[in-house]
RNA sequence: UGGCCUAUGGUGUAAUGGUAACACAACUGAUUUUGGUUCAGUCGUUUAAGGUUCGAAUCCUUAUAGGCCAACCA
């Protein structure tokens, strides 16, 4: 409700105030849009911020989304990329009314190219790709038209038939718009529309070997479809000329472009092409790498849907160059986990504590699963004379602010008792092998009457007790904020410590029962989710973020 | 040497001609059986120069900086 409460109070973006005037001047009954996405690799963050905006705009403002592959290439284009970007946007929440494939108007889209051939509006161009590129001239100088660029309407009638009809190879033949080769706008001077590619389709298999551009596909699919408001990114923004200008020949449903900047993150790298890389030169274990910017890698290290979208809302879109701290993102999933998660006790560098006074050989303490949260209930915990804690729980000289174990020194062992350090058990070289403690008996958790006060509380973990499982330290994957900036790769900015494997760790029971996609917060570690790799045989954690830890900080 | 887009704290966004603000980060302090959470507070901003105006972050001009455009990619 408060919630609620923030989103009226927060003011509208560009696209928000372009709405409620359409809606305001009647121009819509309701407003139509869609998420485009190229089936050419898997969706990451920034795809996320566009979902958010397209279903979420829809949503506020009432009408529907369309989820529309944009799959006019079928070179690079594969049904495995077509099903995780399903999967991820239902995961992160929304439902599309209408899934389509620009692949579904091909013919569609091949009567418009006839459309604008009999208008004199479009020709066949025999000419290489070198030749089209050095005639189209330059930023600063205008291009020339050639001598294909005169053909008559029979001939380009015929020539694009027997272009369809496989008569020649690939790049023997272009299907070009005859627009103005002198545009101040690269893009008007006579841009591509068809090109031959003898290659299999995902979903038309064989049934084509000439597919349409971005440019002459994009558009009309948002026309076919009665798209309102069609939101891209700002490299587009050249291309609306065209997009309008096709709409307007075609003289069809005037769908409108709109563009926003980009969503780019420290400390990674954002486009499809260089994420691919990553992948194939196995430099993470796939696109669901916990370290990668996809979606589906954010979903495996433990990242929520609502801390995706609460990001994407909060951070807002612009039309300006961007570079969002991941460290906002991170604070998301924080806020959101610490509601969520259930709290564990793992103990990752152990240190044995015997506690030397206490006659029981074990008791069953309980705690709370998430003190944020009365409704989640408690568990147990064993306790027993031989526990582990953390071993930079304990330091023989200390610090003055250090209120963790030393000599002399009291702990509150969490949901158990206050312990005193007694003496330091060593080896013979020299290293702390064991931590002897007494335990003050009326000082246990919920029924303190000791009336002692201390500054430290511990986790820790009874030793005969301890269950074991594998923890992976995710860190960011570039050593330097925009690997993408710096000269040279951006391969040469890879973090070699981005994954850090701890083979055994030392776990409190109750674990035992983790479920996958359950959130867990290690106490005074950080927030964990079990991986897909864990088998019957071993748990494996990711972690999805530390806690904050001013300690940390002020100990440097 | 063309055209287009954009410039607000460290970062991301507000303020729509009328008191420059919110979140994160940073820093204090309080609370705390997680050095977590929570709470209170501090820090710090309109790229520059002109112009219009009673009044400009906002409108105009110029400059500067950054981005995009010369793929048979999207």
């Amino acid at each position: 409700m408060s919630a609620e409460l923030k989103s009226e109070e927060r003011s509208l973006n560009f696209l928000e105030e372009i709405i409620e005037q359409d809606l305001k001047e009647g121009k819509y009954k309701q407003i139509v849009t869609r998420f485009p996405p190229e089936p050419n690799g898997y969706l990451h963050i920034g795809h996320a911020t566009s979902i958010c905006l397209n279903f979420g705009l829809t949503k506020k403002y009432g009408g529907y989304t369309n989820l529309r592959f944009d799959d006019t290439n079928p070179v690079t284009e594969e049904t495995e990329y077509v099903e995780s970007i399903k999967d991820d946007v239902k995961w992160l929440g929304f439902e599309w009314k209408n899934e389509l494939y620009a692949s579904d108007y091909f013919d569609k889209l091949y009567e418009f190219a006839i459309t604008l051939i009999k208008k004199g509006l479009a020709y066949v161009d025999d000419s290489t790709s070198e030749e089209i590129a050095t005639q189209k001239g330059t930023p600063t100088e205008p291009g020339k038209r050639n001598k294909y660029a005169d053909r008559s309407i029979e001939e380009n009638l015929q020539l694009f038939e027997e272009m369809k009809a496989g008569k020649y190879k690939d790049g023997e033949k272009v299907l070009r718009a005859k627009i103005d080769m002198e545009s101040p706008n690269m893009i008007m001077r006579d841009p591509l529309l068809y090109r031959i590619k003898h290659a299999y389709h995902h979903r038309t298999a064989d049934k084509w070997c000439i597919y349409p551009m971005y440019d002459f596909a994009h558009g009309q699919s948002d026309s076919i479809e009665n798209i309102t408001h069609s939101i891209c990114t700002l490299e587009f923004v050249p291309h609306r000329e065209l997009y309008d200008w096709c709409i307007e020949k075609l003289e069809i449903y005037p769908s409108h472009q709109y563009e926003f900047a980009r969503r780019n993150m420290t400390y990674t790298v954002m486009s499809k092409r260089k994420l691919l890389q990553l992948v194939n030169e196995k430099h993470v274990t796939g696109w669901d790498d916990p370290r990668m910017p996809t979606i589906s890698g954010m979903r495996r290290r433990g990242y929520t849907a609502a801390a995706l979208r609460e990001f994407c809302d909060r951070v807002g879109i612009s039309k300006r160059e961007n570079i969002v701290d991941v460290g906002l993102l991170e604070f998301f999933v924080r806020e959101d986990l610490n509601k969520k998660a259930l709290r564990r006790m793992v103990v990752f560098d152990p240190l044995k504590v015997v506690i030397t006074n206490y006659a029981a050989s074990e008791e069953i303490l309980t705690s709370e699963n998430n003190p944020e949260d009365p409704n989640s209930g408690t568990r147990e915990i064993p306790f027993s004379n031989e526990l582990y804690i953390e071993r930079d729980d304990f330091m023989e000289t200390p610090s003055k602010k250090y209120f963790r174990l030393a000599p002399g020194q009291m702990v509150r062992l969490k949901s158990a008792y206050i312990i005193k350090c007694e003496n330091v058990i060593k080896d013979e070289a020299g290293n702390i092998t064991e931590i002897q403690c007494t335990y003050i008996p009326e000082s246990k958790s919920g029924s303190d009457t000791s009336g002692i006060n201390v500054k430290g509380t511990l986790h820790w973990v009874s030793v005969k007790h301890a269950i074991s499982a594998e923890i992976r330290l995710y860190d960011r994957l570039f050593k330097v904020e925009d690997p993408s900036s710096g000269e040279g790769d951006f391969k040469d900015y890879i973090n070699p410590d981005s994954l850090q494997i701890i083979k055994s760790v030392f776990a409190e029971p109750a674990l035992k029962n983790a479920h996958l996609a359950d959130s867990y917060q290690f106490i005074r570690k950080g927030y964990f989710v079990l991986d897909k790799d864990s088998s019957t045989s071993g748990m494996i954690f990711n972690r999805t973020v530390g806690l904050k830890d001013s300690w940390a900080k002020a100990s440097k």
